[in-house]
DNA sequence: TAGAACCGTGTACAACGTACACCTGGTGTA
DNA sequence: TACACCAGGTGTACGTTGTACACGGTTCTA
C-alpha cells in the first residue's frame, strides 16, 4: 500500500504511450479503474479489493499491476474519473455559480458516496479535479477580494458539501452493508429508546415528541442556503477589512 | 468486526456491575479504552489495532476481549469517553451558544482527529455525546422555530464543523504517516507543479502568483463566522416560511 | 531468426480481528 | 473446610488483505 507519489503524478498528469512490443494487452488502465469504480459504486469502498476487481474483470489478481501500480494509485485513478464526469462551473454570479459548484459536488457524492473515503490531503490531485476547482475560484474572483479571500470562500463552501456528503455517504455505507434503512435501523435500536428519557435528554425527547425528527428538513438544502447567505454577507460587507495586498483581478 | 448493537447499547449505557467471583481483574474495562484512546492519538486510528492496544498495557492481545466484547465496541467505548471530556453549552443566547459547542467540537477533533473517521450513521451513540447534543438544541430552543427547524440549524453547524475538521484530521494523519509536514510535502511536489501551467489552471496560477495559498485565512474562524451569519439571517428573517405545525416551546 | 519487452499467472508472506480451547486463581455454597 | 464454578489471562489457528517475486507465453524489433 506504500505509494510513490511522484509516480501517481505522472500517472496522472501524463499518461504514457502504448507499448510497441509485447503481447497485445487483453486488458487496459481504463477497464481497470471503471471496474474499480463500479465495485466501489455497488459495493462500497471496503469491499474494493483488488481481487474483487479481478475477479469482476474475469482476470487474476496480480494481472491488474501490469495496468496500475498499486492500489493506492488506482485510487488516484478513480477519483479523478470520477471529477471528469462532472461539469465546469460556468463563467457568471457568484452566488449561481457557487451554487453551480456545490450542486456538482454533491451530485457527484451522491452517485460516487466513497469518494468522500478516499479524499487524503496527500491524495495526487488529478487534471480533472484541478479543472473543476480552478473554475469555481474564477466564478469568485471579480469580487474584489484578496486572493486569500477568494480561495476562503470557495473553500467554505467546500468543507460544508463535505460534512453534509460524508454523513450521507456513512448512511449509504451502513444501509448496504446491513440492508436495513436509516430509519428502520434506528427504529428498531429500543434498547437505545429507552435511554431517551425527558430527565436525561429534554430537548431531544421534546423534538421526538413533537416530530421534529420526522419532518426533518433536507440538510443539503437548507445548510446550502445558509452558508451561501452568510458569504453574501461577507461579499457585500463594507467594512470588509480593507488591509488587503492585493485585489484579484 | 461484527458486532451486536444492543450490546453496545448495554455497554454504553448500562455499565455492569463488578463480577464477585473469579480473580481480581487486573485489567479493567476503562484501561483498555484509555490505553486504545492513547495510541489512537500518537498513531493515529490505523494503528489501533487490539495487538498494540494489548502491548501498551503490557497483556496479550486476547486479555482484552475479557473487558471489552470486540474492536466495535472498543471504539464506541472510545468515542464517548472523549465527548465527556467536553462542556456542555451553556444556556444563553443561541449565537453565542452555537459557537461555543462548534469551538468545542473543533478543540475535541484538535485533540482526537481520529474521532472524525469513527463517525459512521450506525454507531451506537453514548450518553456522553447525547446530552452535549441535547445542550446544542436547546440553545436554539427558545426562538420560535418549528423543532425540524431546531434541528436543522444545529445540523448545519455539525456539517460545517464536521467538514473542516476532517481536512485537518487527514492533515494530521497524512504528517504522522510521513513524517513531512503539509506545507514541505506539497512543496516536494515539483512533478506536479510543472503541470500548474496559466493556460490550463488560470486561476490557480493567479492565486499562487499572488501569495494566495501562503497567507491562508483560517477555515474553521472563517467558515464559522459565515455559518452563523447565514443563520442569524434566517432567524431574524420575517419571511421565514411560517406554516410551522407546531414552535418549540 | 534471436532477443528484448511485455502480458498474465501462481505462490508466498506479514498483518489484521477474533474464535476456541486451555490453565489458573479466587469466591460462594454445601 | 471442601468443592464446584466462574472469571481472567494465554496460545494457537484461520481467513482476508495488499503485493513481492519468479515464471512461461506472446509479439515486435534488430
Amino acid at each position: 500500500m506504500k505509494s510513490d507519489r511522484d509516480r501517481s503524478v505522472r500517472l496522472l498528469w501524463e499518461p504514457p504511450a502504448e507499448p510497441t512490443r509485447g503481447p497485445k494487452a487483453a486488458l487496459s488502465q481504463s477497464r481497470v479503474v471503471e471496474a474499480a469504480i463500479k465495485v466501489a459504486d455497488a459495493e462500497g469502498v471496503e469491499a474494493l479489493t483488488m481481487r474483487r476487481v479481478a475477479e469482476t474483470l474475469g482476470f487474476t489478481t496480480m494481472s491488474l499491476y501490469r495496468h496500475v501500480p498499486g492500489k493506492s494509485e488506482l485510487l488516484d485513478l478513480m477519483v479523478d474519473a470520477v471529477w471528469a464526469g462532472t461539469e465546469h462551473t460556468p463563467k457568471g454570479a457568484w452566488r449561481a455559480g457557487l451554487e453551480f459548484f456545490a450542486r456538482q459536488v454533491w451530485a457527484m457524492y451522491r452517485a460516487h458516496p466513497w469518494m468522500l473515503q478516499l479524499t487524503s490531503s496527500r491524495r495526487m490531485p488529478g487534471p480533472e479535479a484541478m479543472t473543476r476547482q480552478d473554475a469555481a475560484y474564477a466564478v469568485v474572483s471579480e469580487l474584489g477580494l484578496a486572493s486569500e479571500e477568494i480561495v476562503a470562500v470557495v473553500t467554505a463552501v467546500s468543507h460544508f458539501v463535505h460534512g453534509v456528503g460524508r454523513t450521507m455517504a456513512d448512511r449509504v455505507q451502513a444501509e448496504r452493508e446491513t440492508g436495513v434503512s436509516e430509519e428502520d435501523w434506528w427504529n428498531g435500536r429500543e434498547a437505545l429508546w429507552e435511554h431517551f428519557t425527558p430527565d436525561r435528554l429534554p430537548m431531544m425527547t421534546h423534538i421526538w415528541n413533537s416530530g421534529g425528527f420526522e419532518r426533518m428538513l433536507d440538510d443539503f438544502e437548507f445548510g446550502l442556503a445558509r452558508v451561501l447567505d452568510g458569504l453574501a454577507a461577507f461579499i457585500e460587507s463594507e467594512d470588509r477589512p480593507l488591509v488587503r495586498p492585493e485585489t484579484c483581478l
